[in-house]
DNA sequence: CTAGTTATGTACCGAACGGTATATAACATT
DNA sequence: AATGTTATATACCGTTCGGTACATAACTAG
């Protein structure tokens, strides 16, 4: 071996994903990451290849804390408490204090140049995974014959997400992590459930 | 008078806006503007101020539109069907064909370099204006008792504009008109309402 | 201490960015 | 037709972009 590295991999990788995650990833100049993760270019692109590769490797690092969240929720007894679970979770790492607000797989890419392209297709392919992991629970509810009738765990998953990013783009706006939580609450109480009477219950009360 | 332009001036905007709603503020270089509008950089420049300006003008064509729709929909009688007006409306605007899919105030300028800030800022206040828009109508139905307990004008108007803002995310991964008219119609079916009885329904089901 | 290896700091690359100076072309007015 | 005025076309400005060549510094192995 020779001269060792004067910087710690992974806290670079932190800094480098705190900037993608506040300013996406073509608002993200190489001065600026440079600067946040306290190297030079060369060292950056000696150590994670080039400016994509850094995303995608901070992206991996977001994403795998993200997931064991995920799989959390997804161990809910019933839908309605996968959702609660779900967008409460989604409420709190979208505020968290000392992290950018917002989804980064949300904000990360959402609209860009033909140049950065790749990165967008990325995010899309894991929002759609994330989405496909909620379906297939909802399927398990659906076995269970707890999806009401006239919803499907397609339609039901796609709602689910829809909310979930909407929640990226209210934090970027200004919502406070309460205001956040109160939607998912208000979220979950609403949501589509068979009741205890065997009746389904796609629409809220019977008031029409 | 001397010299007349040789290009309509509504047109021009109209391409801009189309490039500006693709790629977002910063993602729409001056190269591509000028290309899809037809026109050089000083007619731009001319005619319009700057990059700026013109996003501004061509964001103020959108809105225009867009709050023509937008109070229709707050016409409806009940909350409900203000509700399923305003994600119909916004799931068959978010897919219209010849335009780019999405919402131009939530794609526009998500996360950007510190430069674009004044326009991330300006995006923010056209969103939570439209959300005050609608907390002002579902204030109107509380006044007249047709609000579930537990619910509040700001608490309900915060999920509606939730959802809207993740129907833009979901059209930008992907998402057909049919399926964001799904989302529109589940949302606005499971929307917590007052029952016909007189109890409260802001819990889906009596299920738990 | 020397040699070999790897990381760092500086200074730079071509390309693309938003924006403009300047010359010319196209009109209205007289 | 001559003149004044405005729009267009070209070619360029300084700056920033992502990325790299190169010299030097810092380490290990012998």
């Amino acid at each position: 071996m020779a001269r060792p590295r004067g910087f710690c991999e992974e806290e670079a990788l932190d800094k480098a994903l705190d900037v993608f995650w506040r300013h996406g990833y073509e608002g993200a100049s190489l001065a600026v990451l440079t600067e946040a993760m306290g190297i030079n270019r060369p060292s950056l692109y000696a150590t994670f290849g080039n400016k994509e590769e850094l995303f995608r490797k901070a992206l991996d690092r977001y994403i795998s804390v993200k997931n064991a969240v995920f799989d959390e929720a997804l161990a809910e007894p019933t839908g309605r408490d996968v959702v609660r679970h779900l967008l409460r979770k989604a409420a709190e790492m979208m505020t968290e204090p000392g992290h950018p607000v917002g989804c980064l797989a949300v904000q990360g890419a959402i609209s860009c140049s033909d140049e950065s392209e790749p990165v967008r297709q990325e995010l899309i392919r894991i929002r759609r995974g994330h989405e496909d992991q909620i379906r297939k629970r909802f399927a398990e509810e659906q076995a269970a014959g707890r999806l009401p009738d006239g919803t499907t765990p397609e339609d039901l998953a796609m709602l689910l997400a829809t909310i979930a990013n909407g929640m990226s783009i209210q934090a970027s706006t200004g919502a406070t992590r309460e205001q956040l939580l109160t939607v998912a609450e208000n979220a979950a109480r609403a949501w589509p459930q068979v009741s205890n009477d065997g009746s389904d219950a796609a629409r809220n009360t019977a008031a029409e």
